[in-house]
DNA sequence: AATAATTTAACGACCGATCGATTAAATAAA
DNA sequence: TTTATTTAATCGATCGGTCGTTAAATTATT
């Protein structure tokens, strides 16, 4: 430890990726330079060089830490509310859809970074959060392939259909903000009932054949 | 040198605009120098500013030039296949998301940059960009609103179901590719069959009351 | 001759990153 | 308990380079 009484690298290293999250999401990353975030921290460039070796580490790391966040709360809402798998597809993607929304609304910088930033990851780095975030649809798709499996949804394409899911549900923190007219639960009970809506046919549900989109 | 044989300063400008929507699109806008662009081009980076003031107006005309082009296309589209009108909700409801599924797929890189270059336009372009936004955003908003007024259409909430539906819709540009596994018309019929489930609960639609999503 | 298009050359500002010096705390030695 | 040493953290200054932009000169078109 060095100069100010009572802070340590940790603490410091903290700060740096909350002003970071921060300015990247309103700036974006190339716009944000290692002056800015320094003088929103609170000490020198240099100093931003003992915590993360170069500017886009400092990325990797955000973004990893998002990603990994994003599995970590998700395992915990699987041991929570649904121990040993024995629930439905369709309670499951109820869960599903809530979680996600919920987390997304919880952490409106991270999701804003994680999907805006990849391209200004390196190589090595873009591969590292590709595969966690394949990883994240692989959990939706496998909700998805289970209940097209029982018969309870009505499912095309899984891919595609997941695709779909993702960036609607993602898209929620383009427009949503804490405080208007829709409270963080209303927008989570509505995506969620949107969600079921495209997984299952009603109609088609008794059906044994898969309902064919009218050309 | 000035004027090349059998080039002037409009087929230029078109050269700037197409190779800076190659660049923003793969770097992002902040990432893209004056000079690469100007490389792209074949021209000196001073030549770029005969044509355009700044590199802030190269992205506002090229962000302007890409809502306008998509509300004028909308609009081609319902002269061509509802003169009047006429249409029940439903039928324009699916002619809105075929329609936005096949722009978007046909020009992945202005869309790719009208969603991410938001935040680096000058707060005067931001406000004129956004007015267009919602301009197209109420197209979508008032297709809804008449399936919920004549009952064919199930919505809780008109804002929520938009928001949903084009950040679905737009979300493809993050993952469709050519010559990929699907076509671009299996991924158009896909995508309108998921809207259509979005704004239509088929068990509901029988009941005089809005279905309610349940807790 | 007038104008439009492009060149060469350069300006000042800022970029990410690094250097060596300095300081405070933790640890070891006396 | 004092003294010496190490380690972690920060600072001020600065590096080489690139940024967006501009001025003036040059060339081509009308």
């Amino acid at each position: 430890m060095a100069r100010t009484i009572g802070s340590n690298g940790e603490e410091t290293a903290a700060r740096i990726r909350a002003c970071a999250l921060e300015l990247i999401a309103r700036q974006g990353f190339e716009a944000m330079s290692m002056r800015s975030l320094a003088a929103a921290v609170g000490v020198q460039s240099a100093a931003l060089y003992h915590h993360f070796a170069t500017k886009q580490a400092l990325l990797a790391d955000l973004m990893m830490s998002h990603m990994r966040d994003l599995l970590a709360a998700w395992q915990n809402v699987c041991v929570d509310h649904m121990a040993g798998q024995s629930a439905t597809a369709s309670d499951r993607l109820d869960v599903f859809a809530r979680f996600h929304v919920r987390y997304h609304i919880s952490r409106p910088q991270e999701v804003f970074i994680a999907y805006m930033e990849l391209r200004s990851l390196s190589p090595g780095h873009y591969n590292a959060v590709s595969e966690l975030r394949r990883d994240y649809e692989n959990l939706l798709k496998a909700i998805l392939q289970d209940g097209v499996d029982d018969g309870s949804f009505q499912i095309d394409d899984i891919h595609v259909t997941a695709m779909a899911i993702l960036a609607m549900l993602t898209g929620i923190a383009t427009w949503y903000r804490p405080g208007g007219r829709l409270s963080a639960s209303a927008v989570e009970m509505q995506y969620a009932a949107l969600v079921r809506r495209m997984a299952v046919d009603e109609i088609g549900e008794s059906l044994p054949v898969q309902r064919q989109a009218k050309q």
